[in-house]
DNA sequence: ACCTGAACACCGTTCAAGT
DNA sequence: ACCTGAACACCGTTCAAGT
């Protein structure tokens, strides 16, 4: 813990940004149990006041942390892919870094805009296909929420449970069994 | 808050069940946020130093409270009940009664012993008809795990999103794909 | 042996007082 | 106007002292 001495000039600079940045630090470096307010103003040096009139309160800080973690998780399907298998690969890459963040509490919170930034691509590569925007939405939040769930409750039982490797045959199969269940019922 | 004073006979005579309860008890009159191991000492009149030698610390008094809550969630199949349509109920009343703790930090917890109490029915019922253990287990662990991360990532967003009556039907799209997959994949 | 009161090292949040 | 130090009302956990 790097505090650093109350500095009123910082204070009246600070963003609410800069805060988030902060906070991922700590939750990066010492958990997310670390991540107190105290502990973000410390770090910033400056009192906790100003963490208050930025963003709100903890639970305000904790949505905006969830929030930027949501952020260039997926990538964009490539020139000739089908969307099934397009699908199939944002699937796994989305679980293959949400489990890397090691956290499930973070990943519960979020709210629209990281639904949109996640799903954006999925939707449009859906639509391009001429399937019907609504159909589509429906489709890709079916997939994340099927995903993120999957990997919070991965997350939750991490150690617990005796192979490791049979989770990635179970997650395979549920992406594998919801994308043939899209493929027959979307036109 | 009914604090009771202290009382030795009553801490010496306390059991593990007892300290679950009033937790229980705590959780479902203020919410999770209030059960602290300071607030259930007071609540059955002690201090807290018997929870600590009872329960060990308030991380493993969240998971026996998860152990219980996760008893008795699903009903037995019916006598002429095929076992895709049993697999789909079994879902739904688990969403149902998931969703009606309200909270799901609880959710993402509990081991072993409420994956067991949870998935024992449809397991029997599944290699009922002849299908091997193992796939039976993994058959029944993709159902939980999806059925629970849907309902974990739903109370995450409660209210944050536009349309409740879409997630019942997406649910049921999600149930209906797992089955169907399974129905293809299982023997 | 096993409890209680008191303490330690933290929290989230908000106050009066300072610049 | 917006900060800081100090305070309030809590935490989880563990200590010495009591029965």
């Amino acid at each position: 813990m790097v505090a650093v001495k109350p500095d009123r000039r910082r204070a009246e600079q600070l963003t609410a940004d800069e805060i988030v940045d902060t906070a991922l630090a700590v939750l990066d470096r010492d958990g997310l149990d670390a991540v107190s307010m105290r502990r973000v103003a410390a770090e910033l040096g400056v009192s906790p006041i100003p963490l208050y009139s930025r963003v709100g309160n903890k639970e305000a800080l904790l949505d905006a942390m969830a929030e930027r973690l949501a952020q260039g998780l997926v990538d964009e399907p490539g020139p000739a892919e089908p969307w099934p298998d397009y699908a199939r690969r944002w699937c796994h890459a989305l679980r293959a870094r949400r489990l890397a963040f090691g956290d499930s509490r973070l990943l519960v919170r979020g709210g629209r805009e990281a639904m949109v930034a996640t799903t954006r691509p999925l939707i449009a590569r859906l639509t391009a296909d001429d399937i019907a925007t609504d159909r589509a939405i429906d489709a890709a939040r079916l997939l994340l929420w099927s995903v993120l769930g999957h990997v919070a409750i991965e997350l939750g039982r991490a150690g617990s449970d005796s192979s490791e490797v049979a989770v990635e045959a179970v997650f395979a199969d549920h992406v594998r069994y919801l994308v043939d269940g899209l493929e027959r019922d979307l036109p």
